[in-house]
DNA sequence: CGTGATAATGCGAATCATTTTCATCTAGGG
DNA sequence: CCCTAGATGAAAATGATTCGCATTATCACG
């Protein structure tokens, strides 16, 4: 809990100091991602915000998550191919594993990855800003 | 040439060995795709499937990018949020460095990444069926 | 080579996530 | 406390992808 508020408190000094405009709104959004188990699409911060408050709109939502992104607050994951997903970045660098069958998403340590990434990108001469990698297949459960 | 005739040809035989029934609109859309040299989007597909024959919709380059997936003949790429890109299965194991400047996508080996991704699928019970990593940085020409 | 059952196509309408418009409200510096 | 740039809500717009349905084409079989 006192990690949660941290990063939540955090996170809007970073968005201050950035000139950003502080309103119940983005605070909010915030803390719902700040206080998530994992990542969540639009609708999910949607519907929780309004059990909250119920001055928040979808607009407002997409826009925040927007502005997040921009800010560097938040990552957008493509862990399906409908919708966007986000979380907070500062909840440790993973990466995900998506299971074909139950859908599950498991989170592995992605240190290998951004290893094997900076490798390849200095080879062609790119400067990696980030990776994301996607992992598809089945989990244990699954596995029959 | 010769090479992506081949492809065409073979995928065209994998094809009809699983039953699916051959039609020009579908050898069309393979054709593009084994003549590309990158990965193409459906508009692309559609594009320049009528400027050889006007006998093609947009329904169908979709209904027929989705068979091939399914088929596994084809891969479907996020390299950008909106649209989805696709390329044909074996024209080599790449994955993609987006640079954020100028949008320009450079094709690097994914071996590296196969072999972290195998590790962390086996750490996690997981078995890996597909690795999907998406690269953004800048490139050699945007990095100031 | 015809035929017919069955699958594929084209067109337009429908979906659905995300974005935009615009009139109204509000944060926060002065 | 006031003012104004910036933020919001509601609804309409957008744009990629999918669907429904009447029409057409494929290809196994005779």
């Amino acid at each position: 809990m006192g990690v949660v508020e941290d990063l939540a408190a955090s996170s809007e000094r970073r968005l201050r100091q950035s000139g950003v405009r502080m309103t119940a709104q983005r605070r909010l959004v915030l803390d719902i991602l700040a206080s998530a188990g994992s990542h969540l699409d639009a609708s999910d911060i949607y519907e929780r915000g309004r059990r909250q408050d119920a001055r928040l709109s979808l607009s407002t939502v997409y826009r925040t998550l927007n502005l997040f992104k921009e800010q560097g607050l938040v990552r957008e994951l493509h862990l399906e191919e409908e919708r966007r997903h986000y979380e907070l970045h500062g909840k440790g660098d993973h990466s995900h594993l998506v299971c074909l069958r139950c859908g599950r998403v498991i989170e592995v340590d992605s240190a290998p990855f951004i290893a094997a990434a900076a490798a390849a990108g200095e080879a062609a001469g790119f400067e990696i800003a980030s990776a994301h990698v996607e992992l598809t297949g089945y989990c244990a459960d699954c596995r029959e």
